[in-house]
DNA sequence: ATTATTATCTTGCATTATGCAAATTAATAC
DNA sequence: GTATTAATTTGCATAATGCAAGATAATAAT
């Protein structure tokens, strides 16, 4: 299956479903779908024997009339995915199953930054993951890549990313990564794919409707409406960055880096923050001053988007995130003139494997009905 | 036809693609959409039949060699649909044809506020109308209702709004509106409407994914996304009001209103402005300053929904959103930091006639494929 | 003038996905 | 042991589409 896994477009909700609701029996997927329970019973049933889901027992329907009904849940083994992240001088490789576990990873040193050396690199460490594994390749839906940096316009519709400036111009249409990886390759950067990793595997499953703000090095995002990432005119929705102009301070990992930095705290990097940074007066004052920008930045969200959810994550210390979300949740109103209750502000439960993210690309192409580009013969 | 209208997917996307992209031939359209020919002719000819679309020769097509293309297009006497605008002291109705074209509009003035009283003197209206103009009503798709002001959040998925208090809580699940029309009602606010307007029938009919700014004494908006109407948790997306704190100025009506009051420059309300005004230096700095703070707007906008398309409209005097339009055409940097060419910024061609918007609501429900509800078994 | 070429449109047949209704199944309730 | 109940399955009908061959109406070539 995998490559040549098409599930149709009642499959897929099946999928979203039970991703969404959780396991399910065929009856309670019908009622949820609007379906036939015919129609269930004849997709699922070829879904079991395809491997992409499982039937068990129902436990809590003991003692209970009528006929038992079986609950189907998602394989883990049904499908699986591989996840590549492109820090600017590493990379980061993962295999992952269906439930989202990380089967395999492994993390390289960047040879150079030529297109070439760094595809060829991954592809050979994702390669030997899925032969370790034993997998067959027909159940690995493909694989994700992802990078930090935001996109650049260009003429045509082509994007190129900062830190790889020399590579070609990596479109969408037109496929320069597949022949590396030998199954269809798909890429974002990392903070799209970090919508997708709560989107599949974290807090926002069951969540139509809601908007990342992702902080590392610098603050990017995104934003998931009706299920399905939203991209925008130059794949710019969702990149709050850029409502913090660069010329003052902002709740960036950059910025705190450079107030340590003036304040003769030299740290190598952004990971490099421990918990005796923390304490300091420096830094409690930056976090105070960036959780009041964050705040401001999910009222801009809240009235913008109005999204049900607003997630905070990224590579900046956990308890930094932390303390911007405890910041939220302690706040009654939102903003001057914000006349409603709070959207749900909530910590991303993915944001320390950024290859996952770019793992779930794959899986979201293959079993999610908004990505259904089947022929369009939706209904009678 | 019309109530018992039940257009099927493609069907959908035939007519979304003829109001997109122009009158197509049968040809052009199985090519754009991705279907079979043989498909497109079986669907076309009943769409034909039942009076939706009409058939023409094709003039671009002279001197070309193979069948000459018979080209589709939509009739305007195909469909029809009613709306109703509720100022807080009149009542405007219309009834439009397929193309937008206004067959018949009337203006009365509020009986009183109570929910019966203006349902009830709406209707009648709207049925006169339609009696008058000797419309079939299965040729109606239904009565779009739109209104100024924003949501209040309530328990449950409740809406208010603030002009009419005292009505009950006007659900879009339990239809309360349907017993005065005897057709299908949809409702929303004033803004959302003229997003409509612009999708169906102006300056955004080829555009997927648009934001509009709509300035009346408040400051509303609302955002498309993939062709359909972007609304949030509590209806609250494109809000863009809340951005601009009441206690400050802001690029509201009221807020010139206010200017011009404190100038002693009395006006009743805001239709009371005019070329005499428009002269006066006041008027001349509120618009250089709200100029900047629609620009301001503009950054946000891009920044998170990142359109294709800015739509700036509403009932403040027309010359002020011409004047908006053009400062941000002069611009050549959208903002610090924005390092993309700006997203086409345009005038609203439909927000003359409110009611208009409110019309588009059931053509909307009738026609657009992301809001086709019919079984779902999108192809294979 | 006749024939070839071309592109659009249409029709017959097969296929896919689904709904409906009746039948089957496995549990509890009486 | 029989009735009741609810989930699931199966047989049959139906809707929507694709494919391929054919019909149609124009221009181009001979």
């Amino acid at each position: 299956m995998a490559n040549d896994l098409n599930l149709g477009y009642n499959s897929r909700r099946i999928m979203a479903s039970i991703r969404a609701s959780g396991s399910q029996s065929r009856a309670d997927l019908a009622r949820s779908l609007g379906v036939n329970p015919a129609t269930v019973t004849r997709l699922t049933t070829t879904m079991v024997g395809d491997g992409l889901l499982t039937e068990e027992a129902d436990p809590r329907r003991q003692g209970l009339k009528g006929y038992p009904a079986k609950i189907l849940k998602i394989e883990p083994t049904g499908l699986y995915s591989a996840g590549v992240y492109l820090d600017p001088d590493r990379i980061r490789t993962c295999v992952i199953n269906a439930a989202g576990e990380i089967m395999a990873n492994d993390e390289l040193a960047l040879p150079d930054r030529s297109f070439q050396s760094v595809m060829s690199a991954a592809a050979k460490s994702v390669k030997e993951q899925i032969n370790d594994l034993g997998l067959d390749q027909n159940r690995v839906a493909g694989c994700g890549v992802s990078y930090p940096g935001q996109y650049t316009e260009d003429s045509l519709r082509v994007q190129r990313i900062q830190q790889f400036k020399d590579w070609p111009n990596v479109s969408i249409e037109q496929d320069l990564l597949k022949p590396y990886f030998g199954m269809p390759v798909k890429h974002t950067n990392d903070a799209k794919a970090a919508c997708l990793a709560e989107l599949y595997h974290g807090v926002c499953t069951d969540v139509e409707d809601f908007c990342y703000i992702w902080l590392s090095y610098g603050i990017g995002g995104g934003a998931v409406v009706g299920g399905n990432p939203h991209l925008g005119r130059v794949q710019g929705a969702g990149e709050w960055g850029g409502l913090f102009p660069k010329s003052n301070s902002r709740p960036s990992g950059q910025d705190l880096f450079d107030t340590l930095k003036e304040a003769c705290v030299p740290i190598g990097k952004l990971n490099d923050i421990g918990l005796e940074h923390l304490k300091m007066p420096i830094v409690h004052s930056w976090r105070e001053r960036a959780a009041k920008q964050i705040q401001w930045l999910c009222l801009v969200i809240a009235r913008t988007f109005d999204p049900k959810t607003i997630v905070i994550g990224g590579t900046l210390h956990p308890q930094i995130l932390d303390g911007f979300v405890d910041h939220m949740v302690l706040v009654s109103v939102l903003g001057e003139d914000y006349q409603h209750s709070l959207p749900n502000i909530v910590r991303a439960s993915r944001d320390d494997l950024p290859e996952l993210g770019a793992a779930a690309l794959p899986i979201h192409d293959v079993t999610n009905p908004t990505a259904y580009a089947g022929k369009a013969n939706k209904g009678w």
